[in-house]
DNA sequence: GTCTATACAACGATAGAC
DNA sequence: GTCTATCGTTGTATAGAC
């Protein structure tokens, strides 16, 4: 059985690299400061997770994981106008409430590896959301305004520039520019 | 003086960092794997360049030199629509002569912090296109966008599913997307 | 189950010989 | 301009204490 004192050591290990990693970057990063700054060695570290990879990937799961089941819940819903409401809404959501971890995970290298392989590989999130927001046989046109919607909302959302606005201004402008871009009228 | 030899090895290099970096990331490729390939050791690399950073910046500077001239010619332009129109073509076609690089840029880990060096270092380029873009005392919602337009065209133009596009396909749509979402009309 | 001690190959980087 | 030799540190790995 897992102790406590095993769970709250993984949960502050996550929280500590997460907070290295918006200082320093992914890359400068070592294992060792943040097996310092816990005040434990490095091989204990290495007792929660195997490699480094595995730190940055659980540093990331939990908004991986909601963006998951927010495509999830678009899928099911039946009017395709709906559906790219629903998401666009939700991504926009999703990014004010990690605007920390989309900063360092767009601008700083080294996390992008470790997401790259959520968002193309089993889950293919990126698929998934390209689908949804644009159909299978969407033409050039439609392909690439999804993608600089998608990629924009996220960098934005995690630019350091923009850090000074706050969230319900920055949801706003966000949301009515994402329209904009995929050619959807502003919402009543 | 530098000889030919001299500066025949130095291009070589940066092509085969470039190369190198393509398929396996930064991260991914050391010095060995540099020297390697050229035929040299590892020690004769950090003749040519001090550290693997000035590398990464060495492959950048080329597609970043051109970005700075670009805002340089922008900013001499009198009407503030030309100013726009002009950094905005000029993005985009330097965002498509440099697809490989690009894609290496923003999704790749490691090039990033160099580069990020130099569009807010120094140069400041961001900043530069920024205030080119929207003003020096614009309002949220025109600072959102263009940051969307921004992020979005550079990563569109780098993202491997756009790939198979063609160059000039990509560049129709993406001026048009970029230019809806500025709010500016589509162009005679 | 949780951690320390220890070791190892590979890395980026440097010094000095040719 | 390129080499050998070497440094400190990194990520990874195992053995064993509690």
């Amino acid at each position: 059985m897992t102790t406590d004192v095993a769970v709250d050591t993984r949960t502050r290990l996550l929280a500590t690299a997460l907070r290295l990693f918006t200082e320093h970057g992914v890359e400068g990063t070592s294992l060792q400061m943040i097996a310092d700054a816990l005040g434990v060695t490095k091989a204990a570290v290495y007792y929660h997770f195997k490699t480094k990879d595995e730190i940055t990937e659980a540093v990331a799961e939990p908004a991986l994981r909601e963006l998951s089941r927010l495509v999830d819940a678009a899928s099911q819903l039946r009017r395709p106008g709906a559906r790219i409401d629903h998401i666009l809404e939700g991504i926009v959501d999703l990014v004010l409430r990690n605007r920390v971890l989309v900063g360092v995970l767009f601008t700083d290298p080294g996390i992008g590896r470790a997401v790259e392989r959520s968002l193309h590989g089993e889950m293919n999130l990126i698929g998934r959301i390209h689908d949804l927001l644009c159909g299978p046989d969407a033409d050039a046109a439609t392909m690439v305004a999804t993608h600089v919607a998608l990629a924009g909302v996220a960098m934005a959302g995690g630019s350091p520039t923009l850090a000074e606005l706050d969230d319900e201004t920055l949801r706003t402008h966000l949301l009515a520019t994402a329209r904009r871009v995929l050619g959807r009228r502003h919402r009543p």
